[in-house]
DNA sequence: GTCTATATAATGATAGAC
DNA sequence: GTCTATCATTATATAGAC
């Protein structure tokens, strides 16, 4: 139904696998029939199921090709994983809809799902590791769970992609938006929103009371 | 097929709402059908669309309960919107499964969603705005996007829920993990994850030469 | 209010022609 | 490789008895 001029050369396999990779990360899974995938590419229901046995396979292969996409632009990189994203992010007609497949993917939770965000963890977790080592990044008193929250914060926005673009009226993954972002984001990374260290020593404290007196 | 006791002196129709709080915020709107919450709730599929006129109906009935549940809490509240939520974490058994449905719906983007998205960010603008006021928050150069920072960062960890569960061993929402959670949380916010303002400082250049030459 | 039985539409997948 | 035609299943929703 959209003449892709860009896939026009693409094997019929391949565009059924962009549009798969579109039309579930835009819709969902479950909201995407097989004759929607072959509508968008350009070919017959039953070839899709051809091609590619199931439906259920075709949303492997989009897992596995998305998971593929990502590792491979992470391993070019030594920055921290929430800048390859950010790299991602800088090509959106490529990228756009990988993004909006993983942001699904990490919700709905499949096997591959695990995989990434496993993937995604360990490499946040070392960079923030080699980080506080080198200097440049701060210790925390539980480093896993430090970087847990890094990556959660990182995919936030990611994952409500579409709320923050209706609310700034700009695409989130727009290089305009994305050149705006930068300022508050480093500056929130570099101080925090806390101006002063009170909520600090209170939580020191409490978690000091609760290692005396564990049952609470 | 799960008698809740908890429930068992619920009307029908409540116990109908409340499975498919359940069930949507589980498996997903579409993966959860109108058997599926009669089921649960015990009673029969025609007498579910007796109640609520069709399944699109209920899913709008569960929306407004989601967000009525919580607007209702963080009025409550004083504290930054971040808090509130943790309020509702705090009694998993109840929450839980709200918390849960508001993942689902807010990366659904129903019209609800949207309404709620744009209410938890004004309300988070609003706290940290009035924490700049009075000193404990951190200015920032474009406070909307960092308060949008902050909500978003403040949800990532809820949308990832089920991943966090499952790469620490504990539920996200259980008590140990919330205390685990919260030293680490506030040393984020009061330090920020970077050690230096080498990336501030770069930052602040490369802002400061693109608002001299615009076009990059 | 609650049930059973059923109408109707859509879906994933198959079969076979070209 | 690609299509059309069709099957079998499942879904939502309706109708009417109790």
């Amino acid at each position: 139904m959209t003449p892709d001029p860009a896939s026009a050369d693409l094997t019929a396999r391949a565009r059924i696998r962009d549009s798969a990779l579109l039309l579930f990360g835009r819709d969902g899974y479950l909201a995407t029939s097989v004759r929607d995938v072959a509508s968008h590419a350009g070919v017959s229901a039953g070839l899709v199921i051809h091609h590619f046995g199931s439906k259920d396979d075709l949303r492997r292969e989009c897992d596995t090709y998305v998971v593929h996409m990502i590792a491979e632009k992470a391993e070019l990189e030594t920055r921290p994983s929430a800048s390859v994203l950010q790299e991602l992010m800088a090509d959106v007609d490529a990228f756009g809809p990988a993004i909006d497949y993983l942001a699904r993917m990490l919700v709905d939770d499949s096997p591959e799902a695990a995989r990434l965000f496993d993937l995604l963890f360990e490499e946040t977790r070392e960079v923030y590791l080699e980080g506080v080592e080198a200097g440049t990044m701060n210790a925390s008193s539980d480093d896993d769970l430090l970087a847990m929250l890094l990556l959660a914060g990182g995919l936030g926005p990611l994952l409500l992609r579409r709320h923050i673009t209706r609310l700034f009226g700009v695409d989130y993954l727009s290089p305009e938006f994305l050149n705006r972002l930068m300022l508050p984001t480093v500056e929130l990374y570099t101080n925090g929103p806390y101006a002063d260290d009170t909520m600090l020593q209170a939580a020191r404290q409490l978690a000091a009371a609760r290692r005396e007196e564990p049952r609470v």
